[in-house]
DNA sequence: CTAATACCTCTAGTAACTAGAGGTTCAAGT
DNA sequence: ACTTGAACCTCTAGTTACTAGAGGTATTAG
């Protein structure tokens, strides 16, 4: 039999130790993505090894643009046994694909935008070319709505 | 003296020819980007070209990613007689500087993202792949963060 | 033992809408 | 003129992922 070593952190060791803010940790506990192992004589919380594992796992897929609700439906998964594959897999095969839209459509707008800024002003200036264009949208290029 | 033709739309005629929805344009007059030109005897709001114009103008700065503060100023300038044209352009370019840099961004996330759904389940499946790969950023490539 | 720091809970604010409840007005047909 | 259904009104609350602040308690170093 092993001992249990209980060496726990407060919620400020934590927060270093994953680079996550406090009130970050307490929003995410109260999203019950996390609790603390327990919790002192004066009621502050007290976390393992495990938790901090756990709170690094959910800040690199937050890092990753994973949305909170993949991150839960991840954790779950996780801690199934096994047959979790497929869903872990379709949840970032989906994410991808909205990362991929995203990005096609910020490069749409980047490339109006650029369209935009580079208009050198009419001699007459009867008003700002980067207003006319945003007045009228026949003078982009392209299309560009989300 | 030219007699003005008084041809007011309704808010549902307005919200068809700007393809914005009616709860928006409600939204925007409480953020005092547009007022109706006045209310009928009901109190049923009446809009003229003129507001068509400044709602196809928001519309489209939000369509290019604009937040609606820029919005306000961008209009704000546009009234103005002349003089406005730089602090137009420094929004624009203040803009288009941010779309590239969530673009950067998006960028490594989608190669991240990419790699992480392309790994294979090593034979003795432990653990999902993908799991191990949110739970361990040493195995990305490269740095990800906002 | 005391003072500074860290922690606690709870509420509200952010951006840009969207949804819904509960009630009023308008327009068209009879 | 009357009715009925669509369109409109206001107001509140929900969305996402936090962040800030108030007001109070616990821990720890000196
Ligand atoms: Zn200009
Ligand atoms: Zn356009
Ligand atoms: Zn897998
Ligand atoms: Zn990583």
């Amino acid at each position: 039999m092993e001992r249990k070593t209980t060496n726990l952190m407060s919620i400020g060791s934590l927060s270093k130790a994953a680079s996550v803010k406090i009130p970050t940790i307490r929003y995410y506990e109260q999203q019950e993505l996390i609790i603390a192992t327990c919790r002192s004589e004066g009621n502050q919380r007290l976390y393992s090894e495990k938790e901090l594992q756990r709170l690094r796992f959910i800040k690199h897929a937050r890092d990753l643009g994973f949305s909170l609700n993949d991150v839960r439906e991840l954790i779950l998964l996780e801690q199934q046994p096994s047959g979790s594959c497929e869903s872990a897999h379709l949840i970032a095969a989906r994410h991808l694909q909205s990362v991929c839209v995203r990005l096609a459509q910020l490069e749409r707008l980047k490339h109006e935008l650029e369209r935009m800024v580079s208009l050198t002003e009419s001699a007459e200036n009867k008003r700002c070319s980067v207003i006319k264009a945003l007045a009228d949208h026949s003078q982009c290029e392209g299309e560009h709505c989300a």
